[in-house]
DNA sequence: TTTACTCTGCAACTTAGTCGCATTTAATAC
DNA sequence: GTATTAAATGCGACTAAGTTGCAGAGTAAA
């Protein structure tokens, strides 16, 4: 998957800001918050958030609220779990894990707790 | 369960606001932000979030960030999951669902998606 | 290269939650 | 009961992630 196809197959414009911004997330090995992109990107904080809001909206990438207040973005490629930390703030995929509810329709599943460090710690 | 035990057992000071705060959780059949809760207490903003922050210190509530950035609580009593609809921000309580994370500890669960009703209004 | 529309940067704004501090209250000791 | 002390409270000011309005820049298609 070629982030310039990614995007031309879909109803928004290829800019620099998109390309790096995928880029980055794409690259990335867990989901990431704006703190953890700005300073690999040189787009306004403002234009990074439509960026994000343009990429949901296309169905390219899923979003959640973690435990430290921020939103966390990656590509939506093989669907899976996540583990937020609530001592440290770790975020980890969780692969392996697999819910179904009849009706409803699944984005995202997180899960909430200590990591084994902080457990151990603990 | 009498509230005014489960606050005597714990390393906190029994207060009439306190007890409000956990009966009004008590009754309640899901999770509460404090938009759902204010007009039912008559202590400030801050006192509530300290005091959800105690109870929280002394393990007697569960906490996660929902998708409308606002923070849900709810008393730790038989432990369960949760669904939050992306779009009309409902949130539920899910029983029947396990997880384990072999070394994590695990507090909470999180399922992210759209509700039947937004699922088939989409 | 013109045109129409989208994207971008900037600065001002929103809002859930937090913090400092002066006052009140609960718990314990007398 | 009254005194003592540490914890709890209310108030107002503050924080910080994310949003919005607007004017100028860049993209795509003709
Ligand atoms: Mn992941
Ligand atoms: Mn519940
Ligand atoms: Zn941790
Ligand atoms: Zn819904």
């Amino acid at each position: 998957m070629k982030i310039e196809e990614l995007i031309r197959d879909k109803n928004i414009k290829l800019t620099t800001a998109r390309v790096k911004l995928l880029e980055i997330l794409k690259a990335a090995d867990k989901p990431l918050c704006y703190e953890e992109i700005k300073n690999d990107i040189s787009m306004d904080k403002a234009t990074f958030y439509r960026n994000i809001s343009k990429f949901e909206e296309e169905d390219i990438l899923n979003a959640f609220e973690s435990n430290d207040k921020k939103r966390y973005f990656e590509l939506k490629l093989t669907p899976h779990a996540h583990f937020v930390c609530v001592q440290c703030n770790k975020v980890e995929c969780v692969k392996n894990i697999d819910i179904a509810l009849v009706n409803y329709e699944i984005n995202n599943i997180i899960i909430n707790g200590k990591c084994p460090s902080c457990v151990e710690a603990s």
